[in-house]
DNA sequence: TACAAATGTAAAGAAAACTTTACATAGCGG
DNA sequence: CCGCTATGTAAAGTTTTCTTTACATTTGTA
């Protein structure tokens, strides 16, 4: 699955604490997430989707290997 | 976290049984999401997504408990 | 009623997500 | 150059997801 977590917060201005911190994780859960070190759960992408004012399909796509 | 599951696979007459096979997970998986055991990993939200034809948002939605 | 299909659920175990702590590196403004 | 902010990443440990197996219950239908 790819994300576009690093562009949309950029967009928003915001850094990994600061997004992890509006969202209830820790920055190295961000950090992995935008590096694909693991896949999130589905609360923690609304919340993600939310706070980025994007959609989840923006922000997340499945790969044919997915 | 509340979802739409049980409603979206009877619109597209589909079994929980059928649903899994489609989207290569355990009858058991579907059943537990249904009737929230546990929150899905987003891939998972986006196959459901795709196999489903309703975007996350309309399967999936936060609650002030999330 | 009897059978079959669909669903609920439980338990044990494997795999993955996520936290905390910690340290390293890169970039930028003074 | 120095200090600060932002990011990368690793390791150990906890929690949660998901599978497999198995059995019970419900529901439709012949």
């Amino acid at each position: 699955m790819i994300n576009t977590i690093k562009i949309q917060r950029a967009i928003q201005n915001l850094t990994q604490d600061e997004l992890a911190t509006a969202i209830g994780v820790s920055r190295q859960t961000i950090s992995s997430i935008e590096k694909n070190r693991y896949v999130p759960s589905t609360v923690l992408a609304l919340k993600l989707s939310k706070t980025l004012k994007v959609t989840v399909h923006e922000l997340f796509s499945l790969e044919s290997t997915d």
